[in-house]
RNA sequence: UGGGCUAUGGCCAAGAGGUUAAGGCACCGGACUUUGACUCCGGAAUCGAUGGUUCGAAUCCAUCUAGCCCAGCCA
């Protein structure tokens, strides 16, 4: 990926840390739980991280914060790993919290040691019960003065496994007063038998996150761990235990805000709720903001990039609409991708003086914009087809561009044509429209007689190609109705297919990007077959066009 | 009601005492156009509120109001 400036405040703060000697540059990571994909939310911490390493001479770490097995899992590392490989950012270690039960554990003898821990022997419910709440003050757990010699043999029998499960925690002790909840003895380590997806039955006790994460940051020589704005209240925590496990490197917790998307399903566990209630195909389902999903509906990495940064980096809490990202994927794709016709819903054409027999392959630039790309060849004769709304039985009103009873319209890259007749089946549908073309009027051939009333694409009828046509809208509505649970509220409109054609020479490339002309940007989807080209909306082309009634 | 954080146009967001408060998205006009696309031109905020400090404040101070986060052996 390209340099990208990134002035916010965390940019600020390493420059000033760099510039006072502090570092001499800044190491960064990326820490995800394995319990689910990453989204478009990941992708401002994945890149931000990237780039802050990589702008100021350091380097970014992939992390996986796998210190509770019971809801992780290899397939998701793998799936976060194709994620970030796709978005560009490479890191420079694939690392595991994991990697550091030994040093943890160490550390934690250290605590217990100096007299900063100790073995709890309460229940869940009553340590809840002591901790107090928001505006009380905790107790002390009975269990907090047993001697170093105590907590240490507790402890190590705790890592024997000689504990059921849940019967002891190893505490930090700081503060049952303090106004901060964090700091009310916070658990460091739980006793829990649940085979580890990398260290296996090696362990039964694993560290919470307030005590493995500072470590794995200092352990690591990370400079700057950003984090999301609800970790604020956790830093004098991580600083604690930075502190008094003696580590050497001390890294600096910085929080900025979360990306949220406006009535966009936002959250690894309502994505996944989504995908384990089937109420989405699947973790990469086009209408989720995973990346995954972004992906298979054809959103270009470097339009999540742009996206990203012309967002910013704030400290508030704001929402984004979703159209921010659409219009930096119109800009990138307007350059990048081939355009070509395609009708999604068919209405024939009869050329009644074009010759029964003749195919004339007319030439077609692949994009206006960027001629790099090249020009094809498509097929024209006596019969195409046209997009039903891009014609009206009479012109309704002046600023109607298209095609309608004696009007005139010219059929891109073609010929003038003009609607001269009308044939409806039984119900009043229109099935096919007569027209006669102007041979004078070729494509190229620089006729200024006369100007059409709009100019219109099609598709040859029956040189061409079937396919399917999937457009997507808002997964969900109404976020408002909290009666009926969130993935039961799918809207129907927001997964719309469509039977229609697309030029002939179009093959099965997954992933490939399209502009359909006049009509938006679609993608080629992995449902494809031979017989049937599947295309996604990626986003459709912005339009002036009002109806008016 | 304890603690932490935030508050700039419809949305996102620059700005850190001193010209008419950047920019992007959206929206509304108009020009151009073999995509009603693209491009081009034009259009909106006195900065949550109040009171102070200052020659001068969105930027400093005080008070108030609103919103978000924290009482998992989740991360």
């Amino acid at each position: 990926m390209k340099v990208m400036e990134m002035n916010n405040f965390v940019n600020t703060i390493i420059e000033e840390d760099i510039k006072n000697k502090k570092h001499d540059k800044a190491i960064t990571r990326f820490p995800p739980e394995p319990n689910g994909f990453l989204h478009l939310g990941h992708a401002r911490a994945i890149i931000t991280n990237y780039f802050m390493a990589k702008n100021h001479g350091g380097y970014f770490n992939l992390r996986f914060d796998d210190t509770n097995p019971t809801r992780e899992d290899i397939s998701f590392v793998n799936a976060i790993k194709e994620d970030i490989k796709w978005l560009g950012c490479d890191w420079e270690n694939e690392l595991y919290a994991s990697d550091y039960f030994d040093e943890m554990y160490e550390r934690a003898l250290l605590l217990i040691a100096r007299g900063k821990a100790y073995v709890d022997d309460s229940t869940s419910e009553q340590i809840k019960v002591d901790r107090g709440d928001l505006t009380t003050a905790g107790e002390n757990s009975p269990y907090r003065n047993r001697s170093v010699e105590e907590n240490k043999a507790l402890f190590t029998n705790m890592k024997a496994g000689n504990y059921p499960d849940g019967s002891k925690v190893l505490r930090a002790k700081i503060d049952m007063a303090s106004p901060n909840m964090n700091m009310r003895d916070p658990i460091l380590y739980r006793i829990q038998r649940v085979t580890h997806h990398r260290t296996g039955d090696k362990w039964c006790i694993y560290p919470m996150y307030d005590y493995a994460h500072p470590l794995e940051d200092a352990i690591e020589g990370i400079t700057h761990s950003l984090c999301s704005l609800e970790f604020e209240d956790h830093r004098p925590l991580y600083d604690w235990v930075v502190k008094h496990c003696e580590m050497q490197n001390v890294p600096r917790q910085i929080e900025f805000g979360k990306l949220y998307i406006r009535n966009a399903v936002t959250g690894k566990r309502y994505i996944k709720q989504l995908v384990d209630k089937n109420a989405v195909i699947g973790w990469d389902d086009p209408r989720l903001i995973t990346l995954s999903g972004l992906r298979r509906k054809g959103i270009p990495p470097k339009a999540i990039h742009e996206f990203i940064n012309a967002l910013g980096l704030p400290k508030s809490q704001g929402e984004t609409d979703i159209e921010m990202l659409e219009q930096f994927v119109r800009e990138t794709l307007r350059f990048d991708a081939n355009r070509t016709n395609a009708v999604t819903e068919p209405l024939l054409l009869e050329i009644d003086n074009y010759p029964e027999d003749k195919i004339e392959y007319l030439d077609v630039e692949n994009n206006r914009d960027n001629p790099d790309l090249g020009s094809r060849k498509i097929p024209f004769s006596k019969y195409v087809y046209i997009e039903q709304e891009d014609f009206l039985e009479h012109k309704p009103n002046k600023k109607w561009r298209r095609l309608s009873l004696g009007v005139e319209v010219r059929l891109m890259h073609a010929y003038f044509v003009k609607a001269n007749k009308v044939i409806k089946d039984d119900d009043g549908n229109i099935v096919k429209v007569h027209c006669t073309y102007d041979v004078n009027t070729k494509s190229g051939s620089g006729f200024k007689d006369r100007k059409p009333n709009g100019n219109i694409h099609f598709v040859d009828a029956s040189h061409n190609k079937e396919a399917e046509f999937r457009l997507f809208d808002t997964l969900i509505t109404d976020f408002e109705n909290e009666d009926i649970p969130f993935y039961e509220k799918i809207n129907p409109d927001s997964f719309i297919v469509k039977k229609g054609y697309v030029e002939e020479n179009m093959v099965s490339n997954v992933g490939e990007s399209f502009q359909f002309t006049r009509n938006g940007y679609y993608t080629i989807d992995p449902d494809s077959t031979d017989d049937l080209l599947v295309f996604n909306r990626t986003v459709s082309l912005r339009s002036s066009y009002k109806v008016k009634k």
